[in-house]
DNA sequence: TTCAGGGCTGTAAATGTTTACAGTATCGGA
DNA sequence: TCCGATACTGTAAACATTTACAGCCCTGAA
């Protein structure tokens, strides 16, 4: 599928959030009022767009006759990642320990997979040992973001700070220590950004 | 619900069916032709009586506004509560935000629905203000659980403890006071126990 | 510079849909 | 037998929705 711009994914995510919500797909005046347009035109330009791009299908004559495709994802889920060894792709087949049938649009941005998280670091800041951070894969952080990173080939979840070439990965935990990272010198590889939590207790 | 005509139920099959391979419900006309009827308001009047036996919602002045209500075989998730009114059962129709696609068995005992939080009493608990609490209805709660409960009609999360007569609610954080309850003399009714968390930080 | 495409506003006609009203007919109670 | 519910036909007005047409502004590539 050719790439969408910015306000055609806007345009398709709200698409997808109201059929959703309502069971029906909107009409061009709902998407219109959603986004913000004062004219009708502008979410049929847009569906047109997003037609051509393969991205919905739209039936001529229909009352709200959209359909997405790309199917269904109603697949496994998202991928459940545990421990990461040293140097290995976050993703690697032998770290998914299993799948969450969450749909990932839920969280926002998407999230593309789940870390079990290791360790107390992060207590401050409601993440416990043993719980899931919904991680969107991203090379960019906001500063304060929580971050997953990559530091000496080890992967850790802590909050982004940075002030010139020196990145500060900050616990949230009295008891431990920040990770001070000199761009010049060493490498840091942002893995992605933390965009939820999910704790299973219960059993 | 009320029990269904023979024809009521071929109508409402057909909207089944209509909306599996559409993705979108049938207008009256749609309905009409597939049925056979020669009028639109055949179809509209069963419809009404499909609307007055609870088996589908019509919004009005919609085009194709129909909306299942029965069994839900794709389901639209878990519900997701909100603030809860005082004295108001906890699925009440107004508390109900949204729905949230999980599978309702990824948490151990299933979860029935998503509770939002308010206030950081549980702090240290990781629960933080706005987390959304997996809730597993039942009435009986083990010591230390996490459970929802009702006091004085108010709903609140709490760990939970008991010796004898005496509950104590106890909250996750040094700034708030445990919640008394002796159940000789004050209700208490346990709406179900935590057996997860859900929080969508991002945006 | 020119041109195509994205992203809009605005208008309006054509068409799709909802929904009320007026009837006809059957059936199982009260 | 009268009544209400079910199950339709037919008509039509009101309203919802699609969709073409005419423009405006901007950006990036040719």
């Amino acid at each position: 599928m050719i790439e969408l711009t910015a306000r055609q994914q806007q345009v398709l995510d709200f698409i997808r959030e109201f059929m959703e919500a309502e069971g029906f797909p909107p009409t061009r005046a709902e998407i219109a009022s959603a986004l913000g347009f004062r004219s009708v035109n502008a979410a049929e330009d847009h569906l047109k767009a997003l037609g051509r791009k393969g991205a919905i299908s739209v039936l001529p004559g229909t009352s709200r006759g959209i359909r997405l495709s790309g199917g269904r994802p109603r697949g496994r889920g998202v991928p459940v990642v545990g421990r990461v060894a040293a140097g290995r792709p976050i993703l690697a087949e032998e770290h998914v320990q299993g799948h969450c049938r969450i749909d990932p649009g839920f969280f926002r941005p998407r999230a593309d997979y789940l870390l079990q998280v290791r360790g107390m670091s992060m207590r401050n800041a409601g993440i416990l040992d043993g719980d899931l951070l919904a991680v969107h894969r991203t090379p960019e952080a906001a500063l304060g973001d929580i971050v997953v990173a990559r530091v000496d080939d080890e992967v850790t979840v802590k909050r982004f700070r940075r002030r010139g070439n020196i990145v500060r990965l900050m616990p949230e935990n009295d008891e431990y220590e920040p990770i001070v990272v000199d761009l010049r010198r060493e490498a840091l590889v942002l893995e992605g950004v933390g965009v939820g939590i999910i704790r299973n207790t219960g059993r």
